[in-house]
DNA sequence: TCCGCTAACTTTGTCGGACAAACGTCGAGA
DNA sequence: TCTCGACGTTTGTCCGACAAAGTTAGCGGA
């Protein structure tokens, strides 16, 4: 038998769930199925493709995760244009299975909301603003509440990339942010004015933002961050150290 | 019966895939199962968790989506960390599907390929260095082929990032990277200097990334996704465009 | 003794059928 | 007209089964 060439190369053959998941991918990415319409219920799709309730439940997970189907109240499925927050956390989580470091966080970070809060003065709208203003405001209250004002400020800076208009940035972005910003609840809580740093900045960010003024809106931004890693030195940890699991709860909610 | 005060709040059962999903997903995450690691076959997870086989499988479709646990040749189930060029197309897809704009992968990509190459300057090793002259003399022998070009041009980007030696960045670029790159084939099918343009500033890049010149480095980056807008407009397409769905094939391979 | 081959055994992918719980619908009664 | 309950539908889960592919063990030959 082994004597003969081989003609044919192995082909590879997809199990039925996967060919159910992107035949109904191919679908909504063509734009044939819209964002919102329905799917049909299982025994219609069972009866479509011709496969068991089974192996189409198993396709529906795979779509699931990937975000392009989704079930509503009545858990009835339809289609939906993936939102990238949902992804986001997704790469948090990988980048800390990765075990990136701190450094390579920050230098990330500092790249994109630099860009962001540039964008941001160019192009926010009189709701940006709006919604910036009442982050800010929220703030002041509870300055002397660390997990508060962390998350208060991880929210000012998802709104600031939302200001920018600019959808790819915000997905880029996110990941690290979701995993930047939660440190600086550790860091309000060692370093006396850490808060009042942080709010700060953001209340010139948004003066800036407002007044469409780059300049100041980049130095303020540039503040905040380096304003991060001395707190993150003073902490005592080293920017070479791997970002901690523990991170992961509140990046993936 | 409704006249009696709520005194529970309506408590959410996850169904058993869910947790199946999620119970696995905890041991990978919190590293005491570690990537690499069998997770047992399908009858062994019935057992442990008391399930019927279907409703593990579903599970296992949810972690296998999230790149946590893989199968290998053999078919069998282990733990991996979910390395994020795995996610990348997937919110390249999202990208798409929100209709995003050429003008608003452009800036971002001018931004992320900036420090992408900026860092790679810095810290640039001996076999990074190899990659990016191998992809540079290979580029330099198909002058004439736009798809190969484009092709090898988004590989050189991958490979600068890869250089930067921040696995944060190279996440965040990724995205945008499989979306941007590859339109660079148009490009050099209607401008005629366009593929020697794209591989002298590559070829530039690289000298300045070898000899460690930041400046030189950033100069020929920008110029080259300068080119990139030029050469767009060029074609005829407009910049407020969305990006089409055809790049996804590129993107999703 | 060591190697290769065959025959079990195991595992995955798929199928058919089944049932309880939750949901939506529609007609009867207030 | 509005409310409520019976009915059918749909989902989540289970059981059992089988073919194909992979794995392992045992056997025979060199």
């Amino acid at each position: 038998m082994s004597d003969t060439q081989d003609r044919f190369e192995r082909l590879h053959v997809s199990p039925a769930y996967q060919m159910v998941a992107e035949a109904i991918e191919r679908e909504i990415v063509s734009g044939r199925i819209l964002p919102g319409e329905p799917i049909g219920t299982e025994s219609e799709l069972v009866r479509q493709f011709g496969v068991n309730r089974s192996t189409v439940r198993e396709g529906i997970r795979v779509l699931e995760q990937n975000g392009l189907i989704s079930r509503n109240s009545s858990r009835r499925l339809f289609a939906c244009a993936p939102h990238h927050n949902r992804l986001a956390s997704r790469m948090s989580r990988a980048l800390v299975l990765q075990e990136v470091t701190f450094r390579e966080l920050y230098e990330t970070a500092m790249v994109l909301e630099l860009a962001a809060v540039e964008q941001a003065a160019e192009r926010a709208t009189k709701k940006n603003i709006a919604e910036l203003s009442e982050n800010v405001a929220k703030s002041e209250r509870v300055m002397d509440d660390p997990a508060r004002i962390a998350e208060l400020n991880s929210e000012f800076h998802a709104l600031v990339a939302k200001a920018s208009q600019n959808r790819v940035l915000q997905l880029a972005r996110e990941p690290a942010g979701l995993l930047f910003f939660p440190t600086t609840e550790v860091i309000c809580q060692k370093v006396a004015e850490g808060a009042v740093r942080i709010v700060e900045a953001n209340r010139m960010m948004l003066k800036a933002i407002r007044e469409g003024d780059k300049k100041a809106a980049l130095l303020w931004m540039r503040r905040q961050v380096d304003d991060w890693r001395k707190g993150f030195e003073r902490t005592g940890k080293r920017l070479d150290q791997a970002v901690d699991k523990s991170y992961l709860r509140a990046a993936t909610r």
